[in-house]
DNA sequence: AGCTTGTGTGCAAACGTTTGTTCAAAACTC
DNA sequence: GAGTTTTGAACAAACGTTTGCACACAAGCT
């Protein structure tokens, strides 16, 4: 009997049953006790039985170390987040993209690690110890910056890698992302229909993809129509409420305002709107303002807010999807996906009566 | 040289280059470079300097699992996520807890793992596999349900645990929480100040240790001020916003309707809001409100909403804190640590012109 | 010069698995 | 009933590290 032996581990630490302990326990060898845990078509009724019967009484639990040191491969993901990571943890979006995320890796049987880096130095390290160091079977990236080495880095490597957003030097790398264009054009072209000629753009960091693709949309839809885009009504910050109330204040010191304004990200939008009640605008007779992203509280804002939802749930999800098919050696049918997006119109942008859709 | 077999290999998969490569490239024994890799006093400088040299030029990474399997530690944690974890991830409050969790244990070299279940039994999986298998080191519980089993078999087992929030089974193990019961006391004593008598309290579950604490402040404040406590004005919920447009709706179509209102979770809170605005109410004139947690948007709400700050990214911070501490079995002060709140006034619940604080 | 102490390195066992190979016995062939 | 196939299980090597022990050599004491 080992029970001795594990009582006495067990004083000090956990009893740690193992593999051989089982095998002797039921008169059988290790590789016998393996098989039985995963299965082997050639292990008989009963021996699978009588080993399955003693690792319930014991308490055996597989060493998932020992198991990814042979088989190679340890049935984990990993979420690499941007640096700074602030922003994006102050942000809605974010959590519902983690549901997303969580939600199919969890069903798929892979668990995530999240990575977070203060420096680039830091996320060298960081990638080296996740990648390189086996930890991980595979990553998502979050940072959509415009030349990131850390995409060309796992690019080159082979490394099964997904990108949230998009690669401006590695357009062959797997992603999901938005028609981020299509989206910023739609929500200008809505303003430009609700008969506003002076239309703003409140933009996120210059350096993330996100931001300029958004940019491009409102430039086509004012372009379009033959409207003029003033240098000064086109705003960069963060994704940070403050950066909207920021925004506002220059473009309403302006001598000729906006009327109308397309605001990168809903918490931005927050602070735009919050900022212009407190100056004594009233949305949207005064501003008009259509934001970014569809959180949970915009339509809960007064005025609720107009906003593109881009599907944040379903971007993560097939994140997940498109990585653990990329490990598993799938065929992958498209390297770049995209999430169609739609406008939901709320009353910051439409002051007419008829406006709950 | 080592570079055919390495190039060769490298046209399939990555090239991987292990302690033994180095050994023998460097002309001396694996346990000699395994030491310089964990700076050993023992190895002279020369040695030192020759290995890492050739270790920078043929790119090797330790390999983590192998490292893990013999040291029995895996410089990783884990945080439990409660179930299911809809609400969480539609709060702000998880990404400012998470903020605070992540900035510590990166600083304190540890990586994180985020662990969501769907079902009690997959919560057992999960469990079994992060904390049996030898895959963490330690775990962060989000969930403070009354009736935990997770926490009992966690503290039988004496795997190093930290509580977000507070057991009602086992009081002595590792926790950090606010005082809820102070902090709800606060809040209705605020309402109490600004000369409300009837006053509701729109709860959360009430299987969470949290909703009992801050009921419990609530009553306290009620009673202690002789103002009576109806059965009615308390209503339960989730921690989401639909909750709180649906505890307002009850509440408002009560005979004797209270005049204001403390609210579990800023979220919820911005629902009660935006239903009583719908409706027709003015707020704080009509119905005063007071909610937990102080995420970033409850100043931007109109009117901006008056919240305890519970100290989210501090709780986080201090979560990690002590689970490394308690790793590392370093001496822990206290087995319970409590985060001051403090009561940030807006005008949700403030008539007077003298509100900003 | 002999004895002790200190320094730098190698050997080999261990960590807990998986898996290719081997082999005996049982179950089929005709 | 001899030959062939199938079945069930054991052996042993491997995965990439760490670490106690041994040992050679140098340096420091009388």
């Amino acid at each position: 009997m080992h029970l001795a032996k594990q009582l006495h581990k067990g004083v000090i630490s956990m009893a740690v049953v193992t593999i051989k302990d089982i095998a002797k326990a039921a008169g059988v060898s290790p590789s016998t006790v393996s098989r039985v845990v995963s299965n082997h078509p050639r292990i008989s009724k009963e021996t699978s039985q009588k080993v399955k019967r003693i690792m319930e009484e014991m308490g055996y639990h597989p060493n998932v170390m020992a198991k990814s040191l042979v088989s190679k491969t340890t049935q984990t993901l990993a979420i690499m987040l941007p640096r700074p990571a602030e922003e994006l943890f102050k942000d809605f979006f974010f959590g519902e993209l983690l549901r997303g995320i969580l939600a199919h890796s969890t069903r798929a049987g892979y668990d995530m690690m999240l990575a977070a880096a203060t420096s680039p130095q830091d996320e060298d390290d960081t990638i080296s110890r996740l990648v390189f160091g086996r930890r991980v079977d595979g990553i998502i990236l979050l940072s959509s910056r415009v030349n990131d080495p850390l995409i060309d880095l796992l690019n080159k490597h082979k490394f099964p890698t997904v990108l949230i957003g998009r690669s401006e030097g590695q357009p062959n790398i797997l992603s999901v992302d938005n028609d981020n264009v299509k989206a910023a054009y739609d929500a200008t072209h809505h303003l430009i229909i609700q008969g506003h000629e002076r239309i703003g753009f409140v933009s996120g960091l210059p350096n993330l993809t996100v931001s300029l693709d958004r940019m491009e949309g409102y430039r086509k839809a004012m372009n379009e129509a033959g409207l003029p885009v003033r240098p000064e009504w086109i705003v960069e910050g963060e994704f940070l409420q403050h950066s909207g109330y920021r925004a506002m204040s220059f473009m309403m010191s302006l001598p000729e305002r906006p009327s109308g304004l397309v605001v990168i990200d809903d918490v931005v939008g927050f602070g735009v709107l919050h900022g212009l009640t407190e100056i004594g605008y009233t949305v949207p007779e005064d501003i008009s303002l259509v934001s970014f992203n569809n959180i949970a509280l915009s339509e809960l804002a007064t005025p609720p807010i107009s906003s593109i939802d881009i599907g944040t749930y379903q971007l993560g999800y097939t994140a997940s999807q498109m990585l653990i098919r990329c490990i598993q050696e799938e065929t992958i049918h498209q390297n770049r996906v995209i999430i169609p997006h739609r406008l939901i119109v709320r009353d910051s942008s439409v002051h007419s009566i008829s406006k709950r859709n």
